[in-house]
DNA sequence: TAGTGGTCTAGACCACGGA
DNA sequence: CCGTGGTCTAGACCACTAG
C-alpha cells in the first residue's frame, strides 16, 4: 500500500548546487508520457482516451495525479473533458478550436465561417530561414499552398502555407481541392499532425499588386501581415503560414488575459 | 444553492451560503469572494493574501478548496503564488504584466521597455457607442488621454484613451506628467482601478495626416488599429483604448493557445 | 527553524450521460 | 443502472524562502 510511487521514486532528492533544476512533479512527467501518446497516435482526434481509473493504474499513480496531468492538457486544449462521457483528444473539426486558429469576425463579432478556394500547391524548396524556423536544412522540401478564404462571398484573406514535404508526402492539389473542412483537420486526419499552438507576429503593410488582385483591394491597400508558425505535440514548429487579411470587414480579435 | 450546501459529506455544511441563484462549486464561491475583496481593496496590488490555510478557515472550508479557488485566479493572472512566500496581487508594475497588455516586440523578438509622453489630457463627454461599452449613459464624463509610445527614442504608437470620470475623479494632466511607469500602474496605485484582462480588435488602416504626423509617416501609410477594452475585477469594462501602431521595426505579437 | 506554497494519496460523494 | 468526470476533505510529506 504505501511505499508505492511515492514522490521519492520519480522526483530528484536534493542535492543540485547549480544545474538546471531537474524537478519535474510526477503529475507533469505524466502529462508528457500522454502527450508522447497522442504524439505516436494510439489516441487521434476525436477519440477518447482511457478514463482517468485506467491511466491511473497504466502509470501507478492515484487517480488525482492522473487528473492533474490531464488538467493542463486540457487547459492547453490538446485534451477536452466531458463530464460523463469522458476525455477526447481535440479534433480541428470543433468549432471551438478552429476559432482559436481563425481569429477573424465580423464587425458584430460573429464567428464566420468561411469558405476555402486552394489557388496552387507545389513543392518548393527551404529558404535558410524557413528550414530555421521548422528545424530542417535548406534546400530541404516544402510542400507550398496559396489558398483564399472569403467570408460570405468577399475574398478576406490569402494565405501562403509551407509544410514540411517529409511529414505530408503524397499531399497535393486534388486532396487539397477534394478536401471539405478546415486545413488543420485534413493534416490531422489524413497526415497525422496535429497543430497544438501557434506564434504569430501582425503587422499592417500595403498590399502587393497580386495580393490586391486577389482580395479585390487597390495595390498599395493596407493589410494585415499575420506570419503565423504553428506547432504540433512536442512543441515542434510544423508549418509556415504568411497571410494578407482585408480588415474591412473583418477584423483580427484578441483576448488579453 | 441548497442543493449545494447539503452536500452532506462536509463536515462543515453550514459554513457557506451565498445567494446569487446558480449551481456553482465550493471553490468557485470561494474564488468569487475572493474577487470581491480585492474589488473592494483588502489586499493592494503587489501585496500578499492570507496563507491557504487562513483563508481555508476564513470560509470554513478545506486547504484544497481554496487552493483551487486561487488555481483558477492565477491562471487569469489576478494572483500571483510563489512558493515559500506567499501569493500576492498581481500588479502592472511587474514586467510579465505589462508585456501581456502591450504586444509590441521588435524583430528580433525582444520585449523593449517604451517611453511613454502624455499628448493631452481632457474632460469630454461619452458618444452613444462609448457609454455602450463602459456601461455608462450618454454623455456622461470621460476622461479623454493622448499619449504618444516611443522605443529606442522612435515614435511607435499613438493611444487615444477614454476613462469614466467617476472612477478617476482628480486625474488631470500634471499627474500624467508626473507619473513613471506605466499607465495602469498609476491607475491602479492612485485611483484603485485594477487592469485584469482586455478585448482588442485589430485591423490594417491608413494613417491620417495627424496620427502620420505624430508616428513620422506619411499620411496614407499603412498602420494598425487597435481598438481595446479593459476590464477591471467584476468584469467591468473601465477603458476604451484606440491604438495606431507603426509596425515597420516591431510587431504586435500574439500566442494562439 | 518556521511558514509558505506544491505534490501526492485515499476515500467519499455529486453531477452527468447513456444503456 | 453503471461509468465517466467533478468536487471536497484530510493528512503526510516535499520544495522553497527567509529570519
Amino acid at each position: 500500500m504505501e511505499g508505492r510511487m511515492t514522490s521519492g521514486t520519480f522526483s530528484k532528492p536534493a542535492a543540485r548546487r547549480d544545474g538546471p533544476a531537474a524537478f519535474s512533479p510526477l503529475y507533469r512527467q505524466i502529462r508528457d508520457l500522454l502527450v508522447q501518446a497522442l504524439d505516436q497516435g494510439e489516441w487521434k482526434p476525436g477519440e477518447s482516451i482511457p478514463s482517468e481509473i485506467d491511466l491511473a493504474a497504466r502509470f501507478q499513480v492515484s487517480q488525482g495525479t492522473v487528473r492533474k496531468a490531464i488538467d493542463e492538457l486540457a487547459a492547453e486544449h490538446i485534451l477536452i473533458r466531458r463530464q460523463g462521457k469522458g476525455t477526447f483528444v481535440a479534433t480541428h473539426q470543433e468549432a471551438l478550436v478552429r476559432f482559436r486558429f481563425l481569429r477573424l469576425v465580423s464587425q458584430g463579432g460573429e464567428l464566420v465561417p468561411g469558405h476555402s478556394e486552394i489557388l496552387a500547391c507545389r513543392k518548393v524548396r527551404a529558404s535558410a530561414e524557413m528550414a530555421r524556423e521548422l528545424g530542417l536544412h535548406p534546400g530541404d522540401g516544402l510542400v507550398y499552398i496559396r489558398r483564399l478564404l472569403s467570408f460570405k462571398g468577399k475574398p478576406t484573406v490569402v494565405d501562403d502555407i509551407y509544410l514540411p514535404a517529409s511529414l505530408f508526402k503524397g499531399l497535393n492539389l486534388q486532396i487539397l481541392k477534394e478536401n471539405e473542412g478546415p486545413l488543420y483537420w485534413l493534416f490531422e486526419a489524413r497526415f497525422g499532425v496535429s497543430m497544438v499552438r501557434a506564434d504569430e507576429k501582425i503587422r499592417a503593410v500595403a498590399a502587393c499588386t497580386e495580393i490586391g488582385q486577389l482580395l479585390g483591394v487597390e495595390s498599395g491597400h493596407p493589410v494585415l501581415r499575420v506570419d503565423r508558425v504553428s506547432y504540433t505535440y512536442g512543441d515542434r514548429a510544423v508549418e509556415l503560414r504568411y497571410g494578407h487579411y482585408v480588415t474591412e470587414e473583418y477584423y483580427y480579435r484578441n483576448a488579453l488575459i
